[in-house]
DNA sequence: TAGGCCATGTAATGTGTTACATGATTAG
DNA sequence: CTAATCATGTAACACATTACATGGCCTA
């Protein structure tokens, strides 16, 4: 029930599911992403949930706008969830899942030109996002210890995003590198095909001492 | 519709619906995760597409398997979903939501508290993916050049998982020390509210180059 | 006048989780 | 005797994406 969440810890600001929506789109990105026909909904739901009220404005633009504000009981809702320890879910990376198999194809060539395409993707992210921090650390200085609570908070969520795509762009490159080192080592076929697939994480698990001891 | 093709990558070798989920729970989990009752479905539509067939076999132990194969357009579809380039999802991180939103909560003690339990987490999850790492390397030695095509595939999406959570886990180490930072400087309210909350990605994109050139 | 932005939504479909239902075998 | 493991599934619900529907205003 994130996204519920999310917009209300926007909405302690009142604002429009429309107005929400591009903010999601700029500042909550890369951590969370939602469509504007998901949010409508939710909204709807919150208000019938009394967590949210909301009022009706004409705008200056186009047709009337649909105000939404917390209620008390929408900021009871957001303490405790921020209260409530972190809410770790799977993650999922259809892509990894893809390099997982991709000796199917037999041609680590093919391999090396996904991960290319994959480094180029994270390469543009981490570009964006840093430039975010840069404009951040122009304004507000470089010491995070001195920003505003919500900047604080904000900040770090954006220091999560640059680490994490900065480790994917690192993995590409290693990864890159490996497929180079083999493609160079000529087509050497009939690798023996030992290991990796048969042990399980258990196995794995108690294999651990003899190793890293 | 991922996890239908991976479910087809792992049918490569002949399996059951309940052995598949031991392999996704083993060997799969850092990149994705599927319930059992999800399973059995995908398997049942796969099977109405024509992109598996079964057979029913007697168990030793327990109710009769029902033995899943790739068919041939099964495997066609397979190697469609690989050559057909990254699928790369948006990233959903209820906790980093959280922090964003920490600041209601007003006290940075419960962020601190918040981030050594996500810290606690991942380094749990990254001693589990090296422990891995080190039976694999030991096995089949430090070279992934040299491992089988399906072994350095498989080795590969691992190193992923140990880069991105050790990020994670540099990540919690330097929040933790700006916190601490923070409140070894005393509790000094009423910090100015300056910038970060307004600017738009479009605005930061343009403030970029003043800032890195 | 064509296309984009403002602003609201619904409907259909797909994906994922939790709970429920069944029943045999085996290890403690 | 009890609990776990083996092995299959269904049903209800929650969450997400895509497509569709409407219509005024503004800019090129």
């Amino acid at each position: 029930m994130s996204l519920s969440h999310i917009l209300l810890g926007l909405l302690r600001e009142p604002s429009t599911g429309y107005d929400l929506k591009a903010v999601l789109s700029d500042r909550i990105r890369h951590f969370w992403s939602a469509e504007i026909s998901q949010i409508y909904p939710a909204l709807k739901r919150l208000e019938q949930r009394r967590l949210l009220q909301s009022r009706v404005e004409p705008s200056p633009k186009g047709p009337n706008r649909k105000i939404y504000m917390l209620t008390e009981e929408g900021r009871e809702e957001l303490l405790d969830w921020l209260r409530g320890g972190p809410v770790i879910g799977t993650e999922r990376f259809a892509y990894l899942a893809q390099v997982y198999f991709m000796d199917a194809l037999g041609d680590f060539r093919e391999t090396r030109a996904f991960m290319i395409s994959v480094r180029d993707h994270f390469s543009r992210v981490l570009a964006h996002l840093q430039a975010i921090e840069c404009e951040v650390t122009d304004t507000a200085g470089h010491m995070p210890e001195c920003y505003s609570d919500a900047d604080f908070h904000r900040f770090v969520t954006l220091r999560m995003g640059i680490l994490s795509v900065k480790s994917k762009v690192v993995w590409c490159d290693e990864t890159i590198e490996s497929i180079d080192r083999r493609l160079a080592g000529g087509p050497l076929d009939n690798k023996p095909n030992i290991s990796l697939a048969q042990p399980t994480h258990r196995q794995a698990l108690e294999a651990r001492e003899d190793c890293s001891g």
